[in-house]
RNA sequence: GGCCCGUUGGUCAAGUGGUUAAGACACCGCCCUUUCACGGCGGUAACAUGGGUUCGAGUCCCGUACGGGUCACCA
């Protein structure tokens, strides 16, 4: 086997220097978690915030689990979110390609290079020998037996055809440290740490190789990934020493967590960042609440635009604890987003969901969506809240009866039978025309305003909470179906 | 089991030897009110545990418990 030393010159002379350079490398598995979603987003801020470049790689060297139309969710995700990369695989840059099966040739050459400088050695060994290795001990560690192999012995089982591995010579003894941004100095015993394969017998790299080799040939500088990498990073920088390249500055995260024991999984039921987004979450919320999922910038204010994140973002504020998901916060946090959006732009996300409820052309929604915004929750609970005004529900009678206004089943009855003949002679009818007539009634009758307008509430919405107050809901309606109802109520309570 | 990591209220979290141990969500109460909400005000609630070091420890050291990760020709 010879070293094309060209080859390796030619590719270090790409690798841009001097910048910071961040990557987010999805396995294209058909959605993105919402831990995936947190890994991107640090890995996007910590370049923003530095003035560096944030790319995106695919690694799809996992062909069994590759599924149809995956990195397209992962792109209109990122999208979404504004995170936007300034190398990818459909964009030209200068280290690509940027997706890992393109890549396969050079995982091989450089491990013929890790070999001549000493950082590896072929492996001979068959699988049988490699199960008696375990039979007593399954988490036993390769004994290094093809290390000891003289030159002769491999020129001749090369020669001979016999089909190797490529493993990782770690070092039998003393310890190896490493440096990582979230928790700190890590050292580890070298007799823990295993000659793992490095390319395997059908000559493609493992994921711990392919990732080393193609972080430097990309420039990569800070490497964000979870902390279940964490044990494996001393092999990391073992690697990167052999090599003699810089090793990068590691940032490994925490899980986000369905509870204390579990991590979030698609499996498991726990919502991806499309379900979320299906079940009527903003983007900004989402990421705004991710991003605080594990990572804290240390003031009190919590909700921030990305553009917010991107300025004030800082590797100390990185949580060593995992982190429970709590969709509760999340749908308030949600909620502040949509209180502060503007109306226009609040109909245009409303709409579809109103539309859903109400089909009656009569109805203003952008009327309806005034209403709603300042309680909604949630996309998707529109419809349940809006329904009444499409078609009035059956509602129970006992409904007429609330303590506070101090209605009863005849008061209110009373009630919408003064009501009714006063609306019916409005002339205006909107919100204020609709309130002083009530409100005189009330007057009139020395009651509480109460007693007047929690009977036509109910009369009018057939519901025990609803968006808007009596007047606003009979606005919305117009007065021909406000008074339908209002004489259905008569008739219920009359009975 | 070995190695590594973690542990502040129910949850997210601030805190880097001296604080009445922040803040947010949730929960509870009160106020506002044209319902529910929104909004305003207030409240309940935490340093896993045992030893040190120190005048002083949530903060430093050691042990214990509990939890997590990892030990593949998976990624």
């Amino acid at each position: 086997m010879t070293i094309d030393k060209d080859f390796f010159a030619q590719m270090e002379a790409r690798i841009p220097k001097g910048e910071v350079r961040t990557r987010f490398a999805p396995s294209p598995t058909g959605y993105m978690h919402v831990g995936n979603l947190r890994t991107a987003l640090y890995t996007y801020l910590i370049a923003r915030h530095l003035g560096g470049k944030f790319l995106l790689r695919i690694e799809d060297t996992d062909q069994e689990r590759l599924v149809e139309g995956a990195t397209d969710i992962i792109y209109n995700t990122l999208r979404q979110c504004g995170l936007n990369w300034d190398e990818g695989p459909d964009l030209v840059g200068p280290v690509g390609p940027y997706i890992q099966t393109e890549r396969r040739d050079l995982y091989g050459k450089y491990a013929e290079l890790l070999i001549e400088r000493g950082g590896a050695y072929r492996c001979f060994c068959t699988k049988e020998r490699l199960e008696e290795l375990h039979k007593d001990n399954p988490t036993a560690k390769y004994d290094g037996l093809c290390a000891t192999l003289t030159q002769a012995e491999i020129e001749e089982k090369l020669a001979a055809g016999i089909p190797y591995v490529i493993r990782q010579k770690i070092p039998r003894e003393g310890t190896t440290t490493f440096v990582d941004a979230t928790f700190g100095e890590i050292t580890v015993p070298n007799d823990t740490l295993d000659d793992n394969v490095l390319i395997k017998s059908d000559g493609l790299p493992t994921y711990n190789f392919a990732n080393v080799i193609d972080d430097h040939l990309m420039g990569i500088t800070h490497v964000v990934r979870g902390s279940e990498y964490l044990s494996s990073s001393p092999k990391y920088n073992l690697l990167y020493e052999a090599f003699g390249w810089d090793i990068p500055t590691y940032v490994h995260c925490s899980p986000v967590m369905r509870d204390a024991q579990h991590k979030m999984s698609k499996r498991h039921g726990d919502p991806s960042y499309e379900d979320l987004i299906a079940q009527g979450y903003l983007c900004e919320a989402v990421v705004n609440y991710v991003a605080l999922l594990g990572w804290s910038p240390g003031g009190e204010q919590e909700i921030f635009s990305l553009e917010d994140l991107v300025k004030i973002f800082d590797l100390k504020g990185i949580s060593k604890s995992p982190a429970v998901f709590d969709i509760v916060k999340l749908k308030w946090m949600n909620a502040e987003y949509i209180k502060a959006m503007s109306p226009d732009a609040f109909y245009a996300v409303a709409e579809p969901y109103l539309k859903q409820a109400i089909t009656n052309p009569a109805i203003d929604l952008k009327a309806v969506a005034a209403l709603v915004q300042p309680r909604c929750e949630v996309l998707t609970d529109l419809a349940e809240r809006v329904d009444f005004l499409d078609t009035l529900p059956d509602y129970d009678v006992q409904m007429y009866v609330h303590k506070k206004s101090k209605t009863t089943l005849e008061n209110s009855l009373h009630s919408l039978q003064t009501a009714l003949p006063v609306l019916e002679a409005l002339e205006t009818w909107n919100n204020s025309a609709i309130f002083e007539a009530l409100a005189g009634l009330a007057a009139a009758q020395e009651v509480k305003n109460s007693v007047m307008l929690w009977p036509v509430r109910v009369a009018v919405s057939g519901k025990m909470s609803t968006p808007g107050g009596a007047t606003e809901l009979c606005e919305l309606l117009g007065k021909e179906e406000s008074l339908n109802r209002i004489r259905k109520g008569i008739e219920l309570l009359s009975k």
